[in-house]
DNA sequence: CACAATGCTTTAGTTTTTCTAATGTGATGC
DNA sequence: GCATCACATTAGAAAAACTAAAGCATTGTG
């Protein structure tokens, strides 16, 4: 059952003409001369093997069979118009797959969620945790959260968040001692450092001015994750951002060693595939987060 | 709030695309390459201004707001198939205008109508009385049943009913005679003719074999009516076709004078434009009151 | 009643759109 | 690793749409 269509520019000319009842004003509604019409119904009327308009000298009429097409021909435009409208009017809405890394997510962005969702009531937010690297090209994500130094090939990267960093750790670590701690207690304590930033602690106790015996006890970890369960469970030191690290700090579960903040290498970046038209749903949200987290207040 | 449609036919590509959810495939539909798919849909993706496929490396999927956008077109390409079939389905239906000289169709259109109604439900016909020229430029009339010589110039013609002619009269012009009347009692009465036909009464002598003395009192008329007017008023004979004359004969109106018939020169014919398309619905009522006059039988 | 104006048609030629062929790219399967 | 598949891109060919101009029949006007 197959669709066998006429052309459909000729439906449009006859349409105009049979609305109007004239073939010159169909050219003035299309921009035409009326010789591009009488053409256009010319060729619909040999498609159709019958005639549409009765000509009169002057002036054309309708004939019955041609006024009810023209009618039908019209709510199918209608139709059309009214979903490209509806395409473009509201481009807030659908589905939007976000990936995020299940430790960020869980902590920053899930909590919030419903606030975005009050914002744009007609887009769904469909968080993707799963840790894998993000390929928009073999799957449908939208846009990711990812965290580090913002240059990845082939995506456009905004960032929400730089790290400003400062130590934390958990109750225990600071029982009996005085806060904020002074330097060298911190750099006789266990240091968590990620993989591949190992020049942080570094740089933060330079920044505090820090000259006594360099720190020698240090633990590794594969993301920044890692790092804060090490403080978490009170045998270490992390050297944390801040605003991931607020609401703990507020609940109590962790405590700030030290006032000094050190900007990082590394920040929370919204991520997108480059495209000539981004999903404006996409930029949306990525405003929306930078705003919320910008809001949180440091502690 | 004027319609602004994107170029339909990159609508109709993309349709087809969204439905196979593949470029290939809708080329193998449409009959073209896939390379036409691929600039159709770029050239209305760059005519809304959003995108509509996700492109990856091999295949393509469809965008949320471009799957509901798809829904819509299908929606209005099947109506505008449908209304197409239905265009060239039913071509028996709407109001058909014939005109009918009122003499004539009084006498033997309008109480067979009833019948053509019956065969063609969807058919209203709308017969036209008046007397005056037909032109179906200047009027929405489709056809018309007039009475002649059967040329015309830019009409087509089709014989329904060629003259039979033979002479009636009422029965006061017989009282006291005994049917058939010989020719010479004829030759004496007087006979009506139609100006322009002056020959058929000697022809019809001629056919018969009459050599008396000719008829001397004749009186021409404008057109038949008025000849057959002179023979029911009881003043004279009309030579008049015998379908024309039957229901009259039949009801005793009028008295066939001589079983002799004789072929006129003019006939009633179905006359519609010079036209590509011939409108069906002509064709069928002419068949049919071609079938329903042949149908009348002689009294 | 002649004459200008109107509205559609036709023809011939131009512009625009659409399509193809060839080639390229990235993803995928064997 | 190599063939294949699905889409993109380019350049150019083919087709469709459009225009200008002239024509024709009808209608309104002085």
């Amino acid at each position: 059952m197959k669709r066998r269509l006429p052309p459909l520019k000729a439906l449009q000319v006859f349409e105009a003409a049979a609305r109007r009842e004239s073939f010159k004003d169909a050219a003035e509604e299309l921009n035409v001369t009326d010789a591009a019409i009488s053409h256009q119904i010319k060729a619909l009327e040999e498609w159709l093997g019958m005639q549409l308009f009765r000509r009169r000298g002057r002036g054309v009429s309708l004939t019955d069979a041609a006024r009810q097409f023209a009618g039908h021909l019209g709510a199918a435009f209608d139709r059309i118009d009214a979903a490209t409208k509806e395409l473009g009017d509201n481009p807030m809405s659908g589905t939007l797959r976000v990936s995020i890394a299940p430790f960020y997510g869980n902590r920053l962005v899930l909590p919030r969620l419903s606030r975005f969702h009050a914002l744009y009531p007609d887009i769904k937010v469909e968080p993707d945790m799963s840790s894998t690297v993000l390929d928009f090209r073999k799957t449908d994500i939208d846009c990711g959260l990812r965290y580090g130094h913002g240059r990845w090939p082939g995506l456009i990267a905004k960032e929400i968040h730089r790290d400003s960093l400062a130590p934390v750790a958990a109750h225990a670590m600071v029982d009996g001692l005085t806060l904020p701690l002074d330097a060298s207690q911190l750099a006789s304590m266990t240091l968590g450092f990620v993989e591949g930033d190992e020049a942080d602690w570094d740089r933060w106790f330079g920044k505090i001015g820090y000259k006594g015996p360099a720190p020698k006890d240090f633990l590794g970890y594969g993301n920044r994750a890692r790092v804060i369960d090490l403080a978490f469970s009170g045998h270490g030191v992390a050297l944390a951002d801040e605003k991931l690290t607020a609401p703990d700090v507020a609940a109590g579960h962790l405590v700030r060693l030290h006032p000094e903040r050190m900007e990082g290498e590394r920040a929370m970046w919204l991520v997108y595939p480059e495209t000539e038209f981004p999903d404006p749903r996409v930029i949306a949200f990525g405003e929306w987060f930078k705003a919320e987290v910008d809001a949180i207040a440091d502690v």
